[in-house]
DNA sequence: TCATGGAATGCATACGTATTCCTAGCCAAG
DNA sequence: CTTGGCTAGGAATACGTATGCATTCCATGA
């Protein structure tokens, strides 16, 4: 069925190593040969095999990337440029969603099937870093990582986010603030609470625990804490939130209500994807380039299987940056 | 470095062969040897290697995916039932972007790394399914076909839901109507827009060119398109968008724009992805089940791959159903 | 003229698993 | 007591590529 190298040197009246290394235009075949060869193998549409390549050379060029929900609209901007990067840099992603059976999943990691590593959706309890640490396998943290030192991790600067909200919020007037933030045991969600939380307190602004909600960083959980928020006695007059996923949640919920933004309500995102610039949201947000982050981790993955890395951990991380829209105004 | 099924062997005290069977539970392997060689497996932590098995079975256990742009809203949702149906099925998941150089995408796709390949992208003049047939590599064409007799495709019945929006319009009493369809080499965009031209013509109502516009189903072609279509001299009470996402944008150009939805402007899309649903839009739309389409087409693959199939082609064809939210209404 | 060395290529083998075929041992039937 | 058949496991090998090592051939220099 398949053609093989073997097919190749038959035709082109050579041995099997020698179109090995013909096709690889290694130095030590002289140059007749290899054009020879190349005809050959062209006329025979021959395409080496991966599976063959890959036991001999013991590198499968092929990075696998774990994720939670690529309908979170969040994720597949982090997965498109991280794809291409990777791709530009000769491997093939190879997508793994968290929800698998995690025995399976862990199958998938540990049987030599890829050369390195992507994790999206660390959080600080997970035991799958120290498997892959365990059984050799190159790693970086995209996005969250663990918080502890020795990562190898691309990353915001979620609490200098969190602090430049803080400071807009406090300057616009705005006294009774709300934070809807991310899972605690993630560390976007925290950094960006404590980020926030730290700079409220340094204004002499304080954050009661029944103004804070914590969850996923989806849809629902914006869409479900706006109406909780909104029973308090006293309403929040702006509310901070994890990403632009859950600000987008919260603000189709405020529709819902017939709550006024920016008048009764001011709203605040992070992330800026391009949905948080649509006329129907205009959402004021944290802006932190997205592409190079997941750049970052690609090369940082890469860098890290060359073994061309420091061994102590290194953590890249992005600066950020206040985006004003049409989400924010002053305290009425 | 990596623990073989030699080093299993070793341990129990058997063959590796055996360890091959025993771990397979082959019958052929007595009880007792059976649990000597998976309590060796367990204590050494082993993980059989994907490529040696790859080689030796050949077959990969690999499905192949070809998208255009993950961040297209729509893709996701296709792609994320797909993974979580191949996995059950065992399979994994590659993804692989159009964008790629075509050449290495060739490669990627016919060096024997993948037993099946689904395309998302196909356009009527694609020649890559010629290139897998003549590789005999299975694959399924999902959500766009070719429109060519000998198809494996799951696919939407476009037509029929070209017809619903085209019969419902005109009960509204519109009588100017617009199309943004989707490009005319895709199924997609030229089956809609077929089915809905017909159902016009039969109900008296013409379609001229100027009232039409095609692109890339993409959030960019409908916020374009609107200033341009409300330019002409007599703007349209209602326009037909090829999916939703090219309605949103439809929708956000004419937030823009003043235009009130849906007084002065009927808006309706197709597919009624879940931020249709979102209050901001109220999307009118029409429905199938994205869900059951990305199933059926990793059922039909690997039903092809096991050549468990109509040798003549199978084309499974999903109904649409009307879904009426806030983005209609008479004409005025 | 013969030894030396380098260039070009072939031979043998490794990679890790699955499978075909063979063998040893045992039991039961004659 | 022998023989046939069955069971459990091992030996050999295939899968396709890459690579270390051996070989061949030719040119060069003594």
């Amino acid at each position: 069925m398949g053609i093989t190298s073997h097919d190749v040197a038959r035709l082109a009246g050579v041995s099997q190593p020698t179109v090995s290394r013909a096709l690889r235009d290694d130095p030590r075949v002289s140059q007749a040969t290899r054009e020879k060869v190349k005809r050959a193998a062209q006329a025979l549409n021959y395409v080496p095999s991966e599976a063959g390549r890959t036991l001999s050379t013991r590198a499968t060029r092929r990075i696998g990337v774990i994720v939670t929900d690529l309908t979170n609209p969040f994720y597949p901007h982090l997965i498109a440029p991280l794809h291409d990067e990777l791709s530009d840099l000769g491997y093939r992603m190879m997508l793994i969603t968290e929800r698998s059976d995690e025995a399976v999943a862990e199958q998938k990691l540990l049987d030599q099937s890829m050369d390195g590593v992507v994790l999206t959706t660390a959080t600080t309890d997970s035991r799958l870093p120290a498997q892959l640490e365990g059984r050799g396998v190159p790693y970086v943290f995209l996005n969250r990582d663990t918080g502890r030192a020795g990562d190898f991790a691309s990353v915001v600067d979620n609490e200098g986010g969190g602090r430049l909200v803080a400071r807009e919020l406090v300057a616009l007037g705005h006294r009774r603030i709300a934070g809807i933030f991310g899972a605690a045991n993630t560390t976007t969600g925290r950094e960006r609470e404590m980020g926030f939380r730290w700079a409220l307190a340094e204004a002499g602004v304080g954050l009661p625990e029944n103004r804070v909600v914590r969850g996923a960083f989806e849809y629902d959980t914006g869409y479900r804490a706006l109406p909780a928020l909104l029973e308090a006695d006293e309403a929040p007059t702006a509310v901070f939130c994890g990403n632009d996923v859950v600000a987008i949640g919260v603000l189709n919920a405020a529709l819902a209500a017939g709550v006024k933004i920016p008048d009764e309500l001011t709203v605040i995102g992070f992330d800026d994807l391009p949905m948080a610039a649509w006329e129907v949201f205009q959402l004021t947000t944290v802006r932190h380039d997205l592409r190079e982050l997941s750049r970052q981790a690609a090369r940082l993955l890469v860098r890290r299987i060359a073994e061309d890395v420091d061994p102590a951990g290194e953590r890249l991380v992005l600066p950020t940056e206040f985006v004003p829209r049409a989400t924010h105004a002053r305290a009425q």
